[in-house]
DNA sequence: GGCATACGTAACAATTGGTGTTGCATTCGT
DNA sequence: ACGAATGCAACACCAATTGTTACGTATGCC
């Protein structure tokens, strides 16, 4: 697979359990669902339990619920558990010549961050069960 | 460097030529300013002269400028001329057991395309010379 | 015409991030 | 005690990005 889908497994999971939120599963269940690897599964769900979204039982009858209700997880609490940026952070010395320079690369900083939080706000803006039945959108859009 | 440095070179080289469109740059003055190498910027800008933001001259006193009025120029078209993308487009064929699986699948992905609508949406918002000099947007945010 | 300059592109190494996999420790329920 | 499940570390593998070198090609100046 390529990259992001973390992101795309977190919300496949989130919202198949969303549609029974009181049955436990475990790693190896959802590995199966999403066509990949238990230890995949752990590590993501992993930060998703961090952040509070989700608990986790060992033992015999362990496994992995819901934390909260669907309708209070927005994909922008997803999105920051998983730590996904666009941005990447790039702040390097760079220690450019002239000083032009240096405030041109913090003003390109400065407006993909605010890219960013837009970014963050949209996606507030969307619960884990807004997944499962869209409110209008197409949904072979 | 990381990942994103090409929109973050991109965005760079692009204000920077805003502020004096007249200026013909070689691929070595702004690989230097920008603290990187000029085949690397030659990369980068090829792609925004093949979506048409910018031109290329060979030879002698060859070198880069804006094809376009700078506030003609929205963060949109930057990010979809770099080929930019959250999503991957991981369309796989997954071939799950059940139809709900599926179905379910299909609707993470609509979110997620719908998402980096929205994201691009609000990239077109924002235009070149506003990057140099921004509206209302604190500068060190 | 000759030559320096600058883009265009291919090829390659190095690095990075993500994924898949195995193994083992730990914990819980029967 | 035993089986089942998470937690976690270590590793190989793969893809993408970046940096670099080299060479071809086009352009303008002498």
């Amino acid at each position: 697979m390529k990259r992001n889908s973390r992101l795309s497994l977190a919300l496949h999971t989130l919202s198949h359990m969303a549609g029974d939120p009181e049955r436990v599963r475990t790693s190896a269940d959802i590995a199966d669902h999403a066509g990949t690897n238990p230890v995949v599964v752990r590590r993501v769900l992993g930060r998703l339990r961090e952040a509070g979204l989700l608990t986790s039982e060992k033992g015999h009858a362990g496994g992995w619920r819901l934390a909260k209700d669907p309708d209070g997880i927005t994909l922008a609490d997803v999105y920051v558990a998983l730590d996904e940026s666009l941005i990447a952070s790039e702040e390097e010395a760079h220690a450019s010549e002239c000083s032009v320079e240096h405030a041109l690369h913090r003003r390109v900083a400065g407006v993909m961050r605010d890219i960013e939080q837009s970014l963050i706000d949209r996606l507030r803006a969307m619960t884990i069960t807004e997944i499962c039945s869209p409110k209008d959108k197409a949904d072979t859009a």
